[in-house]
DNA sequence: TTGTACGCGTTATCAC
DNA sequence: GTGATAACGCGTACAA
């Protein structure tokens, strides 16, 4: 009883019994003597006794954990959807391991090698908006890691996929825009790469040209990262121009709020002069006057399903089942921001 | 070469050597031959052999994990300070896993359990609202696992801790609000048990007094959680009574928010009928109209700190020092929701 | 019904 | 300089 915990050799020493037979009792192993069994159980009880993880990992080859890699966690979207996560792990025999890339490809690079190195047994992914290449993806997968990708797509990767129809989000947006009397609708897009910015900016596209509106280049601009800050310079520039538009659908609720900003700076009247959407659904964007119209995002269970394929897929082993791609529908909540 | 990761084993069955000269060669034993350990290293290299982290791990019988206990994540305050400890520790020998008790005394139970279960090597936590006996924090110490409270203080334990002068942060704000003209300062309060709860209300009563203010039961009001909706009946209750306070010191931003939100609606100016201070500066609260004033607090270097703690710690061992209290200093940004 | 022996992958210790 | 051995804590095939 010294500092070391207790071990079942402790127990075994105890009782006169082989720590074998210990180890049966304490797993319910049919062919074990009732009363051999209780007393283990009840020293075991007593001692604290707390089988060695470890131990047990190294045995099993199995670390029975799940690294969830993510390009930050500051954001409300990504921390509900850690949160769906979590909550669909905890309740398993698996821990979570979360990684931060800060939308670096070369940090990403570095945690999913920490990760194969830890040996954890699967890997739920949303890659850094610089990520092109995937191949440290699909060196997990060499090693029998099952990696699970969520909310920005990695294409021609083939694995487990849950995303959100970014496409039809931006696209619902856009045509409400439109329906709304608006004219010249412009878009705060996502860093280039990304492919919710591809989608998002193809629903916008494609809303524009079902409405039988032009599209003006000059409406289009980028930004560069999804904090308030990147939001302003783009906004500024957009607004301060000769042929100002008069709808803005952005990228995200930061983004959108940037622009709320500088629209009110320019002296704007929002809806009147001009309409502003988002995307996400932040909880603070209702707050918000005029309150944000937004796309709305089921996060929560974006985290959960993605989550729950992973444990699947650990569960069935060996077995091949085909990959899923799940996507979820987002939905476009109208508010004051918009006429 | 099968399925199974190359272990020492197989390069020195490769190499006709024994696997204890291929872990000399590996870690670069002085006394081992310059061929043999280019030769190991060659082919290590070439069969892109890992060490084996839970071997290495049950030996050590330390799992270079470190635990970070948090109430929740979906904040910007909690998800920016563990931005700070993940910085910190992703330059380590460490890893960190990151648990959720969503402000549950029992769930956080369960997860010390499990991090004890784990063998995690320190532990970085910052306790439910409800927690009010912290025996489960000893029982970490009992286990040699050092524990590092952040932020929300634990009274009677004995621990590293990094906490923010809460205090001096709500005496400031009122402190301002009294010379700004405001005669009926009210308080929206956090729930009741919480350290930074009691500091910030303690901080409010003082600076009425100092301030020569009568202090008004009815002016005082608490709300259930963190979250935007959890202040808008308090905030109701508070602004639509008979005798209406002229300023506000909510708990947190969220909470200050939600008093803005109802004020308008009840048809107050701000700030001109009141002025509204929150807590924390989280980044979208200077977007808002009017702007919110606010107590910031250095969120990311309190958890940068908290790590750098835990890893002194961990590498003295065996030493005992003191335990450390570090105490940040908030500071108070005067926006336009207040006079 | 229970004990013995072995292996999971690695390193430290003791031989040679 | 290098090899054999033990040990970390546990589960299990095999033997009794």
């Amino acid at each position: 009883m010294k500092k070391g915990r207790v071990t079942i050799t402790d127990i075994a020493r105890e009782l006169n019994i082989a720590p074998s037979t210990v180890s049966r009792a304490l797993n319910n192993h049919p062919a074990i003597k009732k009363e051999t069994k209780e007393a283990v159980k009840e020293l075991a009880q007593q001692l604290d006794y707390q089988p060695n993880f470890l131990a047990l990992s190294l045995l099993r080859k199995k670390s029975n954990t799940i690294g969830v890699v993510v390009p930050e966690i500051t954001s409300h979207f990504f921390s509900a959807i850690i949160t769906g996560i979590q909550d669909v792990i905890a309740n398993s025999e698996y821990n979570i391991m979360i990684c931060l890339t800060n939308e670096s490809f070369e940090e990403e690079v570095v945690v999913i090698k920490k990760l194969l190195k830890m040996q954890v047994d699967g890997v739920l992914v949303s890659p850094a908006s610089g990520t092109k290449e995937f191949d440290h993806f699909r060196a997990l997968q060499k090693n029998g890691i099952p990696v699970v990708v969520f909310d920005r797509d990695c294409p021609g990767l083939e694995a487990d996929k849950v995303l959100v129809d970014d496409y039809a989000g931006a696209f619902q947006a856009v045509e409400y825009l439109i329906k709304s009397g608006c004219k010249k609708i412009a878009h705060l897009g996502g860093p280039p790469n990304l492919s919710t910015t591809k989608h998002r900016l193809q629903g916008f596209l494609d809303a524009l040209k079902s409405g039988n509106m032009s599209i003006c280049e000059e409406h289009i601009a980028y930004v560069q990262g999804f904090s308030h800050e990147d939001g302003l310079e783009p906004a500024m520039t957009l607004l301060s121009s000769s042929n100002p538009p008069d709808a803005i659908f952005a990228m995200n609720d930061n983004i959108a709020i940037s622009a709320m900003h500088v629209a009110r700076k320019l002296g704007y009247n929002i809806p009147e002069d001009i309409s502003i959407v988002g995307f996400d659904d932040e909880p603070h964007s209702s707050f918000f006057r005029p309150s944000l119209s937004t796309v709305w995002q089921p996060v929560y269970s974006l985290g959960m399903l993605s989550a729950r394929i992973v444990l699947q897929r650990l569960k069935e082993d060996d077995v091949q089942r085909p990959f899923r791609e799940e996507v979820f529908k987002p939905e476009l909540v109208i508010r004051g921001s918009s006429r």
